[in-house]
Formats: structure tokens, sequence, C-alpha cells
DNA sequence: CTGAAAGCGCTTACAG
DNA sequence: CTGAAAGCGCTTACAG
């Protein structure tokens, strides 16, 4: 079925057919009755392939807002945007990245409007939580997807982990490691990120179950080596923790602290840095659970994508990439 | 950049450009040269969306064989073809399956036979692996992937699991659970099957460090749950294992086994069947390995239509999908 | 060996 | 409100 034949078969033109077909208006009822009819009687389904050849006529300009670019799960998360942008060449994506070194929501507003000057008919963005940040995307008019971390705004998506499972699946894997009980200490950035506190909810949620396991309170590090050297060092003098769970950053500081003290303890991370990977394959880390950076930029450009060219919204608002189980011997394939 | 501004730019025309394009040859020798040099400097690179809707024009039937139907796991690479073949209905995809119900060599002989009468332009199986299948695949003379299970048989990939990989990663596992050391139950179907073998060799391979941990030879239950029931039975009247590895199918009766012993013991399993997805969210098994059933079925689909109808072949011809550590609290998103 | 023309299925002005 | 025509970037006969 084609829309020539629609056509012929309602008895009227290509283009009315279209107008129907898009719900363009200025169709008599009684002959917009009829194309729906035929529609429907043969099943028609458009061919994408014609449609979207016709869509690359357009541009659509993609704004990206990322920051601390230089940390390896940014690059990734980068490289996955690169990644959808590439396949959509074709289809008329243009891409313009702005990327900003740690965590200034000054800049990241410039970056915003710079990108609005630049006539953006979408925005993708790892947004920093705060309420300057908050008010000055909820005034935008273009479509929005934020990115890795979410924020109370408008939006047609939001794309990155589900943090809370993430902890629960560690707190799977302190369980199967101390199936005897022992005690665990947590190591994270601050309570105030909300991914931190919620990896710490989703973990105490799996672990309360496990009446054997004792859990301390969590130690702050400020996603920072040095703190974390400091802190886990200290925390070795006073007790003598079974496992540690490094819910973010500051994991390479962390284990120093944890080799020099020269007592075998459990060791369970988050994400895949070069750290953890060397860590992982040498014995010392236990398991890591990562979050598929590269699909998060890949999805996010989808997503949005979709939306300017093809009106097709995403099927949830929440997309949540997949929390995955890394031992010794996994493969990146 | 567009064949027809090459073709002005080489001063030629667009019918010229595409014979250089594609090699189909009867063009003069200098005016290839040109035609090349412009194509090199002016970066050009073929519209995606207007090629593959000429090639739409023609269907590409392709064929696909699989066996134990009603499986759950095989439903899923099932899901995993559909899914793909949708996507490339607009491309001008044809697809015919055969499902056969058991491993029956012969019916598969049949099944073949069949296709080829219909004109399939390429084939997706999951192969028996017996000499038979071998002599009638390699006669073929059309592109054949082999699907979860290779063979050695001329072809343009095989998608499927890493063995190997996956009992490494089971071995992982054992040794998270039994840090402190243990004893070690293998189940497997038959150590004639190639992926059963590689499982268990995987697992030996990543346990073999960990000297605290002995591993029993291993017991084949012939995929079979009455027979799983009964081996495991009399092994836990003979033995106490930590852990038991269940590298195959008879999970199920495997595990009723276990149960009625009331002793507590570790179990590791492989791929998400409703047994091992009950057991696993009621905490009996501690994690299983899966191996993307739908991910193979799609990206068989993938690779076969991309060389049949673009002559993309794959960059490797082994694919390996993931091999997944799912615990009690993974999401399947 | 080469080019002019037709066509894939769709959408977009434009004239009425 | 509607239809005839042009065009997206590519490939395919076909005539010479």
């Amino acid at each position: 079925m084609t829309v020539k034949e629609i056509a012929e078969l309602a008895g009227t033109s290509r283009g009315t057919v279209d107008r129907v077909l898009h719900g363009r208006g200025n169709v008599r009822p009684e002959l917009r009755s009829k194309i729906l009819k035929v529609i429907e009687e043969t099943h028609y389904k458009p061919n994408q392939l014609a449609r979207a050849l016709i869509n690359s006529r357009k541009k659509f300009h993609i704004g990206v807002v990322l920051h601390s670019v230089g940390n390896p799960f940014f690059e990734d998360v980068l490289k996955g945007i690169r990644y959808r942008a590439a396949k959509f060449e074709s289809h008329g994506i243009e891409l313009t990245v702005k990327e900003i070194k740690g965590f200034s929501a000054r800049e990241q507003i410039d970056a915003i409007n710079e990108l609005k000057n630049e006539q953006i008919d979408g925005l993708v963005i790892m947004p920093i939580d705060v309420a300057e940040i908050r008010r000055v995307l909820s005034s935008l008019a273009i479509p929005v997807v934020t990115l890795n971390t979410d924020i109370e705004v408008p939006k047609v998506a939001f794309v990155g982990c589900d943090y809370v499972n993430s902890g629960m699946i560690c707190g799977d894997l302190a369980k199967l490691i101390l199936c005897n009980g022992g005690t665990v200490a947590i190591v994270i950035g601050n309570a105030t990120i909300a991914g931190h506190t919620e990896r710490v909810k989703g973990f105490l949620a799996s672990v309360g179950e496990a009446e054997a396991i004792r859990v301390m309170t969590p130690i702050e590090n400020e996603d920072d080596d040095d703190i974390s050297y400091r802190k886990v060092k200290e925390l070795l003098q006073e007790t003598a923790p079974d496992l540690i769970y490094f819910g973010a950053a500051g994991i390479e500081g962390g284990i120093r602290a944890v080799l020099e003290c020269g007592r075998r303890i459990h060791i369970v991370t988050v994400d895949y840095t070069d750290t953890v990977k060397r860590y992982l394959k040498s014995g010392v880390i236990a398991a890591t659970v990562t979050q598929q950076p590269f699909v998060q930029g890949d999805e996010a450009i989808n997503i949005l994508f979709n939306v300017l060219a093809d009106d097709r919204q995403p099927r949830d608002i929440n997309n949540y990439t997949r929390n995955q189980v890394l031992l010794r011997n996994s493969k990146e394939y």
C-alpha cells in the first residue's frame, strides 16, 4: 500500500491523503472519513524510509550540555551521543556539544544560553540540580531530555540510572559475599547528591533482610581520592568491616587505604573507571555495578531526535539503563 | 554531496558515478579515476536513506530454522528475530520461520529443503551438530548465519553465547560466595554437548585459582528434570557440597532435590526460565548468568539482512552476546 | 562505455 | 478545500 494507491481508492489526490495522515486539517469531513476508512481497510502503513528521506531535508539542531568531561564515565556517555548522532547523519541531525569542566551552574546556564542563540531545536542536558538551572530549563520552549541525573522540570524524557536499584544489587552482592554475616562500611561522595543517597537506600533495603549483616553509617569522601584515602584509613584504624561498598567516586584513594591496612576486606564498587577495571581484574574488587553510560548517551539522542523529526514520544518518561554486575571475568564485547 | 553533484564535478552522469560507486565496471579507466578523485576530495558519503529506499524494491527472503520452540529461552530468541524483521519491514524483508519441536536432524533437513524450494536468499539456523546437517549447510549457495549454537560450516556469522566465558563468570560467582572455601558440584545436560563442556571448562579455569575450593566431577542430567532430581538426590545423600552450579537445563528437578534435603546449599544457574526467575526472586538461587536470547535473534537477522541488502559483512564472524549476571533485585527493563 | 529518463514512496509548495 | 507537479538522493533499465 502506498499513498498513491490510497488516493486512488478514495478517489482523491496524494496531497489530500497526506493532509489527513498528518492531521493538517483543510479536508472536507466526508472526504476525510472516506480516506480514513480506506487507510483502515487496507492496513496502510507509511513507508518509514521514504518518510525519513523527506524529513532529512529539514535540519534538526540538537544541543548537548555535559559537565566533568575528561572523566572516563562521561567520556562513554559522550561516545554514545556521537554514535547515535552518526547513525542519524543522513536523517538531518546537527549536534552542538558544550563540555564543561567541573560542576558550575553558572557555566551551565551560559552554555544553555549560547545554544539558545544558535537556535537549537532540542536540548540534552546533564543538569546540575539547583533552583537556577530548574528555572532556566523550565522557561525553555524546546523539548528537553535530562541525561544521567534527573531534575524536576518539564521534559520529554529522563535517561539514566535507577540508583535505588543499583544500590539494591550491590546489597545483593554483599549478601552473597557475607553469607555468614559481617559488617559493612559504605563510602559515598556526599549525602546531598540524590544518586548517592538513593544507592544507600537501595543497599539498606536489600541488605535489611539479612539479620547477620550490620551496616555502618555511610562515610562521605566528597568524590575526592585524598579525602577518601584519609577517611577510609581512619575507619580501618577504629573498626574492622568485612566489606566496603563504594557507591560513588574516590575509589582509588579508598582502595589505597584498604590495601595498606593489609587485612582482607571485600570491596564492591560502582561504574567502570580504569581504576575499577584494574582492581577488578586483579581480584581486589569483588564486583562492580555499572550503569551503561554509552547507552545513556545513545538513547538520549535517539529519543530526542525521534521527537523532533517524527513526533514520536518515548513510551515512558523515565528511561533507565541496566544496572550490570561485572565480575573478574566479565567481558566488554 | 550528492551523486548528482559528484557527476557534475567529474563532468559525467549520475549513472556512471553509480557504476563506479558499486564497482560494476564498464567505465573508462581515466573517467573512473577522475570520479574516484572527486569522491575522495569531497568526502562524499552516500545517503543511506535514499539507498535503502531503492533497495526496498527488492525483496530479501530470509528463512529461519529453530528447534525446541515452546521453551521460553527459544521464545525469546524468536521474539528478537521478529522484532528485527519488523524493523526491516519497509526495507523489503520477508521472513519464513520453521519451528521444530525437539531435536530432530531429519526434520531440520526437511525444513532447510522446504526453505530452499521457497527460494530463500539467506538462512538463519540453530543447527544440530551432526555430520548430515553440516553436509547440507555446506552445500547451500546462500549466506548462512548460525544462531545460538555454532557448527563448522562456511558462514557469514555465528551469533550466540561465549560458553567458556559464561562458565568463568559462574566460577567468579562461586569464588565470591565460597570466599572461605568449600565444595562445588556441577550439573550439566550431557558431556557431548559443546556448550555444556565449555561452561565446565570456563568454570574450572576461574575457580582453579582458589585453592580452598574443591570441584566434584560433573553430573549429567540429560537436560531432564526427573533425571536431574534423581541424580541430585543421590548426590546429596552421599556428599555435602556447599554450592551447586547448574550449567544447563533440568534446574527445576535439581532444585527440588536440594530443597527436600533441607540443608542450605548455594545455587548458581544459567539462563532465565520461569523456574529460575521464581527461585532467584525468592532467594533460593543466588545468581544466574544469562546470554541475551532476544539479542541473539535480533542480531542474527540484522547481520544477515545487511549482508543481503547492502553487502555489509559483519566485522567479526563470531558475535557473542553478553553473559549477564542477574541477582535477586536485577530488573529486566 | 555512457547518459537521459524514469522511478522508489513520500511531502511540499503552489495555483486555483 | 483540493489536485497536479516538483523534488528528496539514489538506482535501474534502456538506447545508443
